[in-house]
DNA sequence: TGTACATCAGTGAACGCGCGTTCACTGATGTAC
DNA sequence: TGTACATCAGTGAACGCGCGTTCACTGATGTAC
């Protein structure tokens, strides 16, 4: 735990590295079971080391605070989507491979992730609707991903919309499943496993899909 | 809005009504868009119209009131679903029906729902956990159903529970898009064709799922 | 029916505390000459 | 290279406020006789 300075830093030292430290307090407060709504701007400067007062050199309140870790989260979940989509996999293993990069991924960023999915449903508006129109976002990438994928006249513009919902949905269930239980979980294979089927029964579904008039008759 | 209380209410007047209003007041102060976390204890005896005092006369603390909420929105929630399962339906319809009733369901008890699915990932330890293990409960129950729908020698129970996973999950995501958008949701008929659609999608997979050996190559 | 008494939900005042925000300040750094 | 000055992240004290919790109390009700 930090304490509090002595001395006056200089300002080249800190002009990024205390915004940072700021960005960061408040994912290890949310770490430790907060939510965002519960966090004072006096615990974030405690944990970082300044006085209240200094908070305000950097941001001009909390929920600005709040939306940058927004934007920054999602930036590291697109960089994991690209990664998955990079690596060229045999057809046969693309939902196994997904599955286990996206769950790595997930540990490894344990605390963006854990605020993404607490925040997406939180008390806080302007936070919880900017991360829903980022998974929106996520889903119109996702589906004209897709688009490509399948031969795109068997599938409505609305209907490959709704397969790429219901494959984000599936995705923000498994984090959250991951992220419950306990912090350093060696049964991530169970994990994978049970995401891997779950996926593989959609394939199948939309697989069955355009081939059985399912789309025709709403 | 509740004024401030002139005179002592006569105690079989209000040992249950107080109480009641108790847990309304913080379903309320959630809809206003608080976390229960964010949520003081004066605010909701100010929403009743009593002295932050007298909040001790119906629970130790500001916990255990959430906690009682849980245990009445999950028996909300479990009746709703005796509701789905008790009607006789013809199974081509069982799915639009079913969807139908549920988002019916979650718009006459939108404030119960909402604080389910905020809290199921919030910040309070003991609630989120208090949360997350009645859904495992209705994973189990549907698991249990599906098991006597299904031939289930084709099916392992694993699988059942996967299946059952997937289903509560596709469930919640409902929920949580049907609440995250504007209050008075006329648009209720645009969720339920999607929700429609990515159940029968599921409902394809799962039938391709044990005819097509995906269940032993894993 | 009338009276004395027990019960107990709610009162209101008090407490110490952490909160967000403000402000004049300090002092290390970078820059101009 | 040495000096004077501007910049600005961080200080520390102060403010008024809402918080959770306590406690002796009040007064409406139900009950025993």
């Amino acid at each position: 735990m930090s304490r509090p300075q002595k001395r006056h830093r200089s300002h080249s030292d800190t002009l990024i590295n205390t915004r940072q430290a700021l960005l960061e307090a408040v994912l290890e407060l949310i770490n430790r079971d907060k939510s965002f709504d519960g966090i004072s701007l006096r615990e974030v400067t405690r944990e970082v080391g300044i006085t209240p007062g200094a908070f305000y050199r950097h941001f001009p309140d909390m929920d600005s605070l709040g939306l940058e870790l927004v934007t920054s989260s999602f930036s590291t979940l697109r960089t994991m989507l690209i990664t998955v989509r990079a690596n060229p996999i045999p057809e046969e293993l693309i939902i196994r491979r997904s599955v286990e990069t996206f769950v790595t991924y997930v540990r490894a960023h344990r605390r963006q992730f854990q605020f993404i999915s607490r925040e997406a449903f939180g008390g806080v508006a302007v936070i919880r609707n900017a991360i829903n129109d980022e998974f929106k976002q996520l889903e119109i990438e996702l589906a004209s991903d897709l688009a490509r994928l399948v031969s795109s006249d068997d599938w409505s513009e609305d209907d490959l919309q709704m397969l790429a919902s219901l494959m984000i949905g599936s995705m923000i269930q498994i984090v959250t499943q991951q992220l419950m239980g306990r912090p350093r979980g060696e049964d991530d294979a169970e994990i994978i496993q049970k995401a891997e089927k779950q996926l593989r029964l959609i394939a199948l579904g939309a697989n069955a899909w355009h081939s059985s008039g399912a789309k025709n008759d709403a």
